[in-house]
Order: structure tokens, then C-alpha cells, then sequence
DNA sequence: ATGCCTTGTCGCACAAGA
């Protein structure tokens, strides 16, 4: 099962985009993120004639996710739990199963969280602490699973091409970096990590001051497997080539296989 | 040091992103 994770800024402006890159790259299912719709107004019919069961969880004007796939989704449930007063569109999580079991997936765009003396910094740490309570919950159930998206968290400084210019950022602050190793300290593995990439691996770049021709990138966008998961997985791959087509997204498509 | 781009919003600039 090819399981695949894009921050594409906006369903709107990259429907032929998307629409492109399924048809080459054809995922079981992918998650996006930044689809920046209602759920009323997303071209769903688009992908379903690609094949694709699709759920999405939006709000008006930004965030918003979403999880194709082309086997049923089960089991969906939009929202992060811990904060009922939380209205931001970023969490959807669906169960895909095949003939040998079930896999669970989780959707998610983690808060930004700058400027850091902002309440935006503490509502990003306050998230990944529910993040946290959320897959400890998922991985009593020893169901394989897979939390995929953009976290919005560099983990090492080797995840950056210029780390001095993510101090004081809150991609990079120590709370930040500390918040997401506790998320892996659970028993989880960052599967482009664990295939060993290439140095100078990153899954965005910025749209200015020319950051993709002078590869100038952070590694933000992750899928982190349970142990369950990780036992499968047999290939993992970043679709860099889409940062330089037409109109590109400053994110890329970072994607496993699972044997399952 | 700041802005550099890009998207969406009932636009005629601005917020938000990272």
C-alpha cells in the first residue's frame, strides 16, 4: 500500500496539479493538507473520477484536510481531540483495510505557531500535547498506523539548509522539537529518517528570494509509523519534481510503501 | 533588519503562511 502525505496550498489553484500528480504517481491513498475549502465547495467529483474515495474536513479560507483513497475509508473521524473550542480544520483520521488487515491513517496540518510571543505559539505546542494523547490512545489498538502530514516542526538541524535562520522560529524552537521527539519517544519511526536520505532532503521551499533553485529547504512535512506499521514498511520516496512544474505548491509529496 | 511570493477574501489591500 502506497500511502502518501501533500501540503498543497489551496485545492483551487492546484486541482489540475493534484489531478496530475495521482495519475502519475497513483497512491492508495494520500493526505492533503492546506486544502483552503469548505467541505461544500471542494471539487470532490474531480478525484473521485481518478478512482479515489474522498473525505475532507475544511473551513473557509485556510487549513482545511483531506484523505483519498482508493479503497473505502472507514471508520472517519475529523477533529483532534482535547479542545472543543478548537475550530480549526487540521485533523482527519480513516481506517483502510485490504485483505491481509486494516491500517490507520492519520491527516494532520500542525499549527505554524509564529511569531513565538504570540498566543499562536502556545496553541501549536498545546496541539501537539493533544497530538500526543491522541496516538498514545491509537497505538493501544496495535493497530498498524501511520500519522502523516505537515507538522510544521524541523526536527534536526540537518533537516534545514540554513538552521542558524530557524532560530527563534517556531518550525525550530527547542519546545517545538522537544514536543515532536516525544510524539516518536512513543514507539514511533520518521520514515525518511529511517531510510537514511540523502543529506539536503527537504519537503518545502520557500517561494521567495529564489529558495528552490538554491535548494535553501526544511524537512516539515513527516509520516511517523507505530512500530506495527514500521515492521511493513519497504520503500519511502519525497516527489521533488513537482516543486519545479508550473504553479507548484511549496510543498512536496513525501510517501511509503507498507507491506500490507 | 525587512521583504522577497502565493493564496484566499465578496478586493480596489490585507492576513496568513513558514
Amino acid at each position: 500500500m502506497k500511502i502518501a502525505t501533500w501540503n498543497i496550498n489551496g485545492v483551487k489553484a492546484r486541482l489540475e496539479t493534484t489531478r496530475t500528480w495521482l495519475k502519475e504517481t497513483s497512491p492508495d491513498v494520500a493526505c492533503l493538507q492546506e486544502i483552503k475549502s469548505i467541505d461544500e465547495n471542494f471539487p470532490r467529483e474531480a478525484f473521485e473520477e481518478l478512482g479515489y474515495h474522498v473525505e475532507t474536513h475544511g473551513q473557509k479560507g485556510f487549513n482545511g484536510v483531506a484523505i483519498f483513497s482508493k479503497s473505502p475509508l472507514e471508520d472517519v473521524a475529523a477533529r483532534l481531540p482535547g479542545d472543543d473550542e478548537d475550530e480549526q480544520a487540521r485533523y482527519l483520521e480513516a481506517t483502510v483495510s485490504t485483505e491481509t488487515g486494516a491500517v490507520r491513517i492519520a491527516c494532520l496540518y500542525l499549527p505554524n505557531g509564529n511569531p513565538i510571543d504570540t498566543p499562536k505559539f502556545p496553541y501549536k505546542l498545546a496541539w501537539m500535547k493533544r497530538l500526543e494523547a491522541r496516538v498514545q490512545e491509537l497505538l493501544k489498538d496495535e493497530m498498524p498506523l501511520v500519522v502523516a502530514g505537515d507538522y510544521n516542526v524541523i526536527p534536526m538541524p540537518e533537516d534545514a539548509k540554513n538552521p542558524k535562520a530557524w532560530t527563534g522560529d517556531a518550525l525550530f524552537q527547542p519546545e517545538s522539537r522537544t514536543a515532536l521527539r516525544r510524539l516518536v519517544n512513543l514507539g514511533m519511526t520518521d520514515a525518511v529518517r529511517a531510510t537514511d536520505p540523502e543529506p539536503g532532503t527537504y519537503t518545502f521551499w520557500d517561494y521567495q528570494a529564489g529558495a528552490w533553485p538554491k535548494n535553501n529547504g526544511i524537512r516539515i512535512d513527516h509520516l511517523l509509523l507505530s512500530p506495527q506499521a514500521a515492521d511493513r514498511l519497504s520503500a519511502c520516496g519525497i516527489d521533488k519534481e513537482t516543486r519545479g512544474w508550473e504553479k507548484p505548491s511549496d510543498h512536496v509529496p513525501v510517501w511509503i510503501e507498507l507491506n500490507v
